[in-house]
DNA sequence: GACCAGGCACATC
DNA sequence: GATGTGCATGGT
């Protein structure tokens, strides 16, 4: 096998030279982009999609409006996108996260150095490394890589990764191989996604991936 | 009706 | 540190 280096390399190439760029994250605001991080915990996005279109119709989504937000009621509203109990109190700690350490002024808390910001946010019961980096990368612009379910099933069905890598690992493999570029890994998640769903799924389509005839 | 989806916390070993 | 379980809706 290549290096690493050419491997991600020639991998990320191809995703976008095949789909093109993904313009994530899909949202109108930065709190929105925070929002919709937790909502699609080990969930999909068109669940989400309906979770989000009930808190705009409700005039909620913004940090006041969340706070001031009933928890029984914000259940009630995300119930689509699933698991809403557990998440109306995720999204709570994060609302009360923001108002304690930062009076509710989320570029005061994007400001944060990277590592400081990913610490706190990792304290926030309900906030785990992937829903953490996400925040950092697509909310912040900060070069983090994420690493979700579809970047370890992808790269462990190409026998880059072991299938039990830890997050750690992966994370690793990626960010010391990789330009520190917070754009880069933009468009390498996104395009990871939009591969996972279109051809990676659990029954893979891989006779049309345009992956598989890749050498590297 | 089974299976799956852009995780996480918690119990247990 | 690794492994197992609950959380829940909507689409295939």
């Amino acid at each position: 096998m290549m290096d690493a280096k050419k491997m991600l390399r020639a991998f990320y190439d191809r995703l976008f030279e095949f789909f093109g760029p993904q313009k994530w994250w899909p949202a109108r605001s930065r709190f929105e982009i925070i929002l919709g991080a937790i909502l699609t915990q080990n969930t999909s996005w068109k669940n989400v999609e309906k979770a989000i279109k009930n808190l705009r119709s409700a005039g909620v989504l913004d940090y006041r409006g969340l706070k001031e937000l009933s928890q029984r009621r914000l259940a009630s509203l995300i119930k689509p996108a699933g698991y809403y109990n557990i998440k109306a109190e995720r999204l709570k700690n994060f609302i009360n996260f923001l108002s304690l350490e930062y009076q509710g002024n989320l570029t005061k808390m994007l400001k944060e150095k990277t590592l400081v910001l990913r610490q706190s946010l990792l304290k926030v019961k309900g906030i785990g490394k992937e829903t953490a980096d996400s925040i950092i990368l697509y909310a912040a612009g900060k070069p983090v890589m994420v690493i979700d379910a579809y970047t370890k099933r992808i790269f462990s069905r190409h026998r880059l990764i072991s299938p039990d890598s830890s997050y750690d690992h992966v994370q690793e493999l990626f960010m010391d191989n990789l330009p520190k570029s917070p754009i880069f890994y933009n468009e390498f998640h996104a395009l990871i996604v939009r591969l996972g769903k279109e051809y990676c799924v659990k029954k893979p389509r891989c006779d049309a991936c345009p992956i598989a005839a890749l050498k590297y």
